[in-house]
RNA sequence: GGUCCCAUCGUCUAGCGGCCUAGGACGCUGGCCUCUCACGCCGGAGACACGGGUUCGAUUCCCGUUGGGACCA
């Protein structure tokens, strides 16, 4: 498949609720081969179900993909503005007799299902209708595929091989239900075959209903197009992939402060890899992804690694995004009372960076920077400013003041030749410091600390702890 | 229950018959660095599910067992 040029492959989510997990890897995929192939990437919408899709689900996903920088070539459609082609392939199958309306109600099926297992029988459809030459009066049909009884269906499948399906297993399954919606397996057929899909990538979860499909592209008269299915995701316990396994939603992993190239490169590794290298831009995504290196097995989804690219892709990303980002998670917060000078908010971000795994992370570490008056941790304050500091933090205030620049360098000086007369460690004094300047016992270099933070504040924070002794 | 799929360290994976005393990454862990926490650097523990074949030789091919998953009900 080196040539194919008229590649044109699709991301087929129902608008049910969030954007998870699962499905943005297979929109990757699917976006990943689009691009490899020079072919071209379609958004659907599945929104057959009216009763579950909602038009605030639609943008969730419209702005998932964006952010994500899954662009797409054509669509969004939607199939609910496809119902007058659902119907014109209805009735082209009843007309060429490979499908029937079906009067039954789901309480007769549910009783002739059971009679049948009773009876031992595989609980397939019993075609009573089938033979139906007048409508059942009162009863709104739903319409019924008539399958095939023999041989077999075979579906070749770009990762998992020749699948094969006895016909036999499959019944008559309804293609428009008695309220005239298409069923899934109907539209998504009749979709692919007029949005002229090339390849059909998407979960494992459809490898079921595979076979049932190409009939349906048989029966309609059209080659199917090639299939690979995914593995899935699972969670932690080894089933698929939900809710109850954490954050599972792409707005969660935003509301997290997780940056879109590292999910990007961490849903690519999952299935899929390229020897044993484990970062990739996306152009190097897009360079070496082929089908043939997707992995048959299920994969579970691992937070913590998705952690360490999200910490790697903050050292690599610009701190001019990185500063519009996090002061963007500040504003929301409601401290920002002034606008901070975005060349000095530059440099604070990029003392931050190096020990945040989030945006979130980064946020926190900005606060005390950012904020007039801080908190003391009560744990902090009681093992670090104790009596003997006081003087200690008095004699350092008096001797920062004149101090200029008030930079990295001149500052160690200060704090080097203090240290020194007092004959301590400089954690003695560091320490104390810390935790007048930003209220705990965590943060970057001290000295960068002060630098960053400015003369008046460190001068009033060192002060106001000193007496708060 | 029926159908289908899958099987290398805890996890993601490399491996497409000999290069494997099985490689990398996350995590875990020992050490170094050090003003705290991290980062970083160096080292360590850690896997071919099992049983049969095929072959001079199987992690790699075939069959079975076991285990897991998905779909349908």
């Amino acid at each position: 498949m080196s040539t194919a040029n008229n590649v044109r492959v699709r991301f087929a989510p129902s608008p049910t609720g969030a954007l998870h997990i699962g499905g943005v890897r297979t929109a990757l995929f699917n976006w990943l081969f689009a691009r490899h192939y020079h072919g071209k990437f379609i958004l659907r919408i599945e929104d057959t179900d009216q009763t579950r899709s909602t038009g605030e689900s639609i943008k969730i996903i419209v702005d998932g993909m964006k952010w994500l920088g899954l662009d797409w070539d054509e669509g969004p459609f939607r199939q609910t503005a496809r119902m007058d082609i659902y119907r014109a392939y209805i009735d082209r199958l009843i007309k060429g007799g490979k499908a029937y309306y079906c009067y039954c109600t789901p309480d007769e099926l549910e009783i002739r299902r059971k009679e049948a297992l009773k009876a031992g029988k595989p609980p397939k459809y019993d075609r009573k209708c089938r033979a139906l030459s007048a409508p059942v009066p009162g009863r709104i049909p739903a319409v019924r595929f008539l399958s095939t009884d023999e041989g077999q269906t075979i579906v070749r499948d770009l990762i998992r091989g020749a699948v094969t399906f006895e016909n036999q297993q499959l019944d008559d399954l309804i293609i428009q239900r008695s309220d005239g919606f298409p069923t899934y397996n109907f539209a998504v057929v009749v979709d692919d075959v007029t949005m002229k899909i090339s390849h059909v990538i998407r979960g494992d979860d459809h490898l079921n209903n595979t076979p049932r499909q190409i009939q349906l592209y048989q029966a309609l008269g059209y080659d199917p197009p090639e299939f690979a299915h995914l593995p899935m995701i699972l969670g932690a316990d080894k089933t698929k992939l939900s809710k109850r396994h954490g954050a599972t939603a792409v707005t969660e992993y935003i509301d997290l402060g997780y940056l879109p190239e590292a999910l990007v490169n961490y849903l690519a590794r999952l299935g899929w890899s390229h020897g044993d290298q484990e970062i990739f831009s996306s152009q190097e995504l897009i360079e070496n992804f082929s089908l043939d290196t997707v992995g048959k097995a299920p994969s579970v989804f691992n937070p913590e690694k998705l952690l360490w690219l999200n910490h790697y892709y903050i050292q690599q990303a610009d701190h001019g995004r990185l500063a519009a980002l996090v002061l963007d998670l500040l504003r929301k917060d409601g401290v920002v009372k002034t606008e901070p000078d975005i060349e000095w908010f530059k440099k604070l971000i990029a003392m931050l960076t190096e020990r945040s795994h989030t945006l979130v992370e980064m946020k926190t570490g900005a606060l005390p920077f950012i904020i007039d008056e801080i908190t003391i941790d009560e744990k902090a304050k009681a093992k670090h400013l104790t009596a003997d500091v006081a003087p200690l933090l008095r004699e350092l205030a008096d001797r920062l003041k004149p101090i200029e620049p008030f930079s990295h360098e001149e500052v160690e000086k200060v704090f080097t030749s203090l240290v020194n007369e007092k004959g301590i460690k400089l954690g003695k004094l560091a320490q104390p410091v810390r935790v007048a300047l930003t209220g705990g016992t965590v943060s970057p270099g001290i000295f960068e600390v002060i630098a960053v933070m400015g003369k008046d504040k460190v001068i009033r924070r060192i002060v106001a702890a000193a007496n708060l002794i």
